[in-house]
DNA sequence: GAGTTTTTTTAGCAGCTGCTACAGAATCTG
DNA sequence: CAGATTCTGTAGCAGCTGCTAAAAAAACTC
């Protein structure tokens, strides 16, 4: 029927996601994308759209990915106790890592320009709110295993966990040792009973 | 000797630091910034030389005003946790006045744009060290007094209110009722002992 | 190979970016 | 008043922004 298309989707979205999830969306240029993702301007409108759906397309591999992963930590012991050090274990992991940006893409979200996209916007709560759902559930779950105490407040301690790594993800750009940051951690965790 | 200046530099900045508090750094091109300041760019480049130094310059009048007003409220009261509570009501409080942006300006200068200038990095980073500085103080005094334990933490425990602070901030442009923002820190601050 | 359909390349648009050069206006001294 | 000095308004610069239009190239059907 007609030409094929030359260049890798996936890796392209791939590629367009970390130069996101290091510079931000709004510093980061379209020329800059297609220069890393390795195709032309023609191209890009061709399949993309628009730089605010390469965005959408990139948080939804962001999810899919290194979302993924820190989730698959949380669920991977049997104890939820365990499981919530693990997951933060992953994210202290990345900070080990020089090829990774710092920040949480959909944390660095949470930011004027992004959330003044009505669709982003949309989408980054959405995204938000089925993460901080997924501590929820974990923690019910605890409850009902006898792990946590029949009157524990698993919503508002989801949502101080979720509150806590937003500003995590922030203050690891400009702090510190790894050790302090791991005692932070233990102090929150010990706090709320986890 | 010469023509005198015909603007109110103090209320130029204070416009600026509102513009900058809404919209972040490189999100507010320097049109933007004069408009609301009400000069031109003759007289800009005169005073002020560059964007990077009006940032520095809205930075400082942030902490001598906002910041000033909230550590003000930590040491309102002789018992500390009620002045952590205080601390935190002012934040809150905010949230209701429509006339105020949403987000810290200090917290949201933890962004790639503005940690990318080093002059402005420095000034961020200090200027976060004085502030959780202030928490320190404050909790080893309390453990002077008597009203914390001996054994408390404050170093790590002031981190985990700081980091929880800086998500607080970013969290609160997306959700929610205000309630429940409370119930959130009481579980925080009740969970760290204060 | 002609015709159709899709992808890619290239050039360019209008608008914005931070910043500068410069003429003119205002305020002082003498 | 002339002269010096400083401030202000205007015009404009080179470079970047997201995006579009149009021509050329590739892959298919018949």
């Amino acid at each position: 029927m007609a030409r094929n298309i030359e260049f890798n989707y996936d890796r392209a979205i791939d590629r367009a996601t970390r130069l996101f999830w290091k510079k931000g969306y709004s510093n980061t240029s379209l020329r800059d994308l297609l220069k890393v993702m390795g195709i032309g301007e023609g191209s890009f409108y061709n399949t993309v759209k628009s730089k605010k759906h390469l965005y959408l397309e990139c948080l939804k591999h962001y999810n899919d990915t290194v979302s993924r992963r820190r989730l698959a930590a949380l669920l991977s012991t049997p104890s939820v106790k365990q499981g919530i050090r693990a997951f933060f274990k992953t994210v202290l992991d990345e900070l080990d890592d020089p090829r990774t940006p710092r920040v949480c893409l959909l944390s660095g979200s949470l930011s004027s320009d992004v959330l003044a996209e009505r669709e982003l916007q949309r989408c980054v709560i959405s995204e938000m709110n089925a993460f901080s759902g997924m501590f929820i559930e974990r923690l019910e779950s605890a409850k009902q295993s006898g792990e946590l105490p029949k009157d524990f407040d698993a919503e508002v301690a989801a949502q101080v966990l979720v509150t806590y790594l937003q500003g995590l993800f922030r203050v690891i750009r400009v702090l510190q040792s790894r050790a302090q940051v791991e005692r932070q951690i233990a102090a929150l965790l010990n706090g709320l009973g986890l």
